[in-house]
DNA sequence: AGCACGCCGACT
DNA sequence: GTCGGCGTGCTC
């Protein structure tokens, strides 16, 4: 079969083209195995996360997987195969994989492996999902076996062999609803069922009304004929969704659920019924962002400043980002909403790329609760009330409001260690030269730049001129723990990390909970809440720190009842930090727009691009040199990191202007194949759009 | 990444 | 003569 490998004599060109019509005519195999009639060549995403192995290879198509082995299908195929001197090729360890395309030859310079199995006939991997998860994997500087790990679930025999329920037919498209509340809602949803679509950043109005809203969405969606998706970030607000679509839609049969929690088997059901077109509309957690729903209309994601939106799995990809690319490759409207707004929700509207969707500012001072700040100096007279450190205008606000109803406190979880800010405001002390945050190095407290590492001797607060500096330590929750002990009688609930609340009733009780947990409260909602510590969240050593510390405040506030019900939220924070003023205002377009233009200001992203590259010293700076990074990248640093297992850890930070950014994971990507190719190279890490670079 | 091929020094 | 050093290159 091989004999044909070495003609004799020719020219190169003309031997080549020998080559090239041989193996056209029928490709070969080392086997000599009958081959497929029809295109008898598979082209294969081999599932190996390798850097320098992001390619497609070409395989033969046996002829008893002549029918099964179409593009989509999972396949296991012999890689990394060594040829012994008799020629047999020999090893070769069995990998799992996806056919992307049936080909009538190769373009492979030798002989073909043929597939050695179809796992299953089921077309899992779509051309749109294997186009999205390329895109996702450049965007990011992975490879595509990463990326189509976590956008196509692992195969469940059982699931696969029950048939999916049939399809239904559209729903009628529902009435506006609460959508009536803003101004432009009613139009979204019509421009949703005639099939356009308009591309939205939602600021959602206070209170439980938010998921009847994304299920009308998703209503109108269908009832236009279309499909759509919905990414949340929990499992409890995909309950609370789930359960206004259930309603909307008169039953269950219309839509699917994506969570973890649900197990293996009953998650690849449910995906299933989206891949085989029996279900339009989807809603779970992360990886829904990738469900191959047919003729996608809608993408909604829910609370994108939430952090359980980036994966924590190689490549990292952000649900909204990937979202935003799949609305732009698929022609699907968005919808990016949420109490909050994050700054890249501000960008998406300063760039005109999506348009606000927000109730007028009567609607939301009807609808929000009454905010009071207090600074810390305030003290409670109360024993009790000192003990649990609560300040004497919180401690009145509560013992007023458990006569109507529960009183949710929320407090900082531990393990929240913020860097150095200044002592007397508070403000997050920050480098000169390039606006990273400073900590104290070792016990003499000279102060240098996490970022740039550059000394910073002679700094003062930029704020307020201080020169007193404060290291930031909390330790809260035993404080809220006390607030039982000054409320006697009053029972006490908590929610927090390891026992989440899903709900409390309308009766009188004080609900402690860390940010994120707090639990829904029967009725009207509470009837205060005390938002302590400010402090401890607003200087987190993060770039994100206070569009993430409103972010949590908004989300506690907003299940009080509205102020003309006398829903009262206090918080314990300095009253003139940003996200405090824009709390009391319950503004958070304006506070994104502020922190918008400060980061354009300092050079940050969203309105910059930033690589961060983490592993050796030694190592960071071999990738650095190998780089070939785009015109005008900045380096930031390296800076030494805590040490890992005893080895030394460097951090460099790069930065390029907006529209580089797919260059700088090109040239960071091309960078590790190199560094691969030399022996022995110490890992470094490299991740796009760092999270933790406070 | 693994894994084998390849071309130069000290052993049976 | 041959065992073995790890430099180099490939994986359909």
């Amino acid at each position: 079969m091989s004999s044909d490998d070495t003609p004799p004599g020719g020219p190169p060109e003309q031997l080549a083209l020998i080559r090239e019509t041989v193996r056209r005519a029928k490709p070969r195999t080392w086997h000599g195995a009958h081959l497929a009639e029809e295109l008898p060549v598979a082209r294969v995403v081999v599932d190996k996360g390798l850097l320098h192995l992001d390619q497609f290879f070409d395989y033969a198509v046996p002829v008893a997987m002549a029918e099964t082995a179409q593009p989509g299908v999972r396949v296991r195929v012999r890689f990394g195969a060594r040829v012994s001197a008799a020629g047999r090729r020999e090893g070769g360890e069995l990998h799992d994989g996806f056919i992307v395309a049936r080909l009538a030859s190769s373009d492979f310079r030798g002989p073909l492996a043929p597939l050695a199995q179809v796992l299953s006939p089921e077309r899992v991997l779509t051309p749109a999902l294997l186009k999205l998860s390329r895109t996702i994997a450049d965007r990011y500087a992975g490879t595509l076996a990463d990326v189509l790990q976590l956008a196509v679930p692992p195969r469940h025999a059982k699931a696969e062999a029950e048939p999916s329920p049939p399809p239904q037919p559209p729903p009628a498209a529902p009435p506006a609803g609460s959508w009536q509340r803003y101004p432009q809602g009613p139009e979204f949803l019509a421009a949703l069922t005639a099939g356009h679509p308009p591309r939205a950043v939602w600021t959602a109005l206070p209170g439980p009304s938010w998921p009847q809203e994304i299920a009308l969405a998703v209503a109108a969606t269908l009832a236009g004929g279309r499909g759509a998706l919905v990414v949340l970030p929990d499992g409890r607000a995909v309950a609370r969704v789930d359960a206004a679509l259930t309603e909307l839609l008169g039953g269950p049969e219309r839509h699917a659920v994506l969570t973890a929690d649900l197990g293996p088997k009953e998650r690849y059901r449910n995906w299933l019924a989206v891949s085989r077109g029996s279900v339009r509309a989807v809603l779970g957690t992360r990886a829904t962002v990738f469900a191959p729903v047919h003729d996608l209309g809608l993408l909604v994601v829910w609370s994108d400043g939430d952090s359980s939106h980036s994966d924590p799995r190689a490549p990292h990809p952000h649900v909204r980002e990937i979202a935003l690319l799949r609305a732009a490759e698929e022609g699907a409207a968005v919808l990016l909403g949420g109490l909050a707004m994050t700054v890249e929700g501000a960008q998406l509207l300063r760039t005109g790329w999506a348009r606000p969707l927000a109730a007028d500012r009567a609607v939301v001072r009807e609808t929000a609760p009454r905010v009071r700040t207090v600074g810390e100096a305030d003290q409670a007279r109360d024993a009790a009330a000192q003990a649990a450190r609560l300040p004497s205008v919180a401690w009145q606000a509560a013992r007023e409001a458990l006569r109507s109803g529960p009183v949710l406190v929320q407090v900082p979880r531990r393990g929240y260690v913020p860097r150095l800010a200044c002592g007397r405001c508070r403000t997050p002390a920050r480098c000169a030269h390039c606006a990273g945050p400073l900590e104290a190095v070792g016990a003499g407290e000279a102060l240098q730049c996490a970022w740039c590492g550059i000394a910073a001797a002679d700094w003062h607060c930029v704020e307020c001129g201080s020169f007193r500096l404060r290291a930031q330590v909390v330790g809260a929750r035993r404080t809220a723990e006390e607030l039982g002990k000054a409320f006697p009688g009053i029972p006490v609930r908590t929610s927090g990390r390891d026992a989440v609340l899903a709900g409390v009733s309308a009766e009188p009780a004080l609900v402690i909970s860390t940010p994120g947990a707090e639990p829904v409260a029967e009725g009207s909602g509470y009837a205060a809440a005390l938002l302590l510590d400010g402090w401890a969240l607003l200087s987190r050593p993060d770039l994100r720190s206070g569009e993430e510390t409103l972010r949590l405040w908004l989300a506690a506030a907003a299940l009080v009842r509205p102020a003309a019900e006398g829903g009262l939220v206090v918080v314990v924070a300095e009253p003139t930090a940003r996200p405090v003023q824009a709390l009391v205002r319950w503004d958070p377009a304006g506070h994104a727009d502020l922190e918008l233009a400060e980061r354009a200001q300092l050079g940050f992203p969203p309105v910059s691009r930033m690589a961060a590259v983490t592993g050796s010293p030694g190592a960071v700076a071999d990738l650095l040199g190998l780089a070939r990074l785009p015109e005008g990248a900045d380096l930031l640093g390296p800076v030494p990191l805590p040490p890992v297992r005893g080895q030394e850890q460097e951090r460099a930070l790069l930065r390029v202007r907006p529209g580089q950014g797919g260059a700088l994971a090109a040239a960071l990507k091309a960078a590790q194949i190199a560094r691969v190719a030399l022996r022995g190279a110490e890992p470094v890490k490299v991740r796009i759009d760092p999270t933790d670079i406070g």
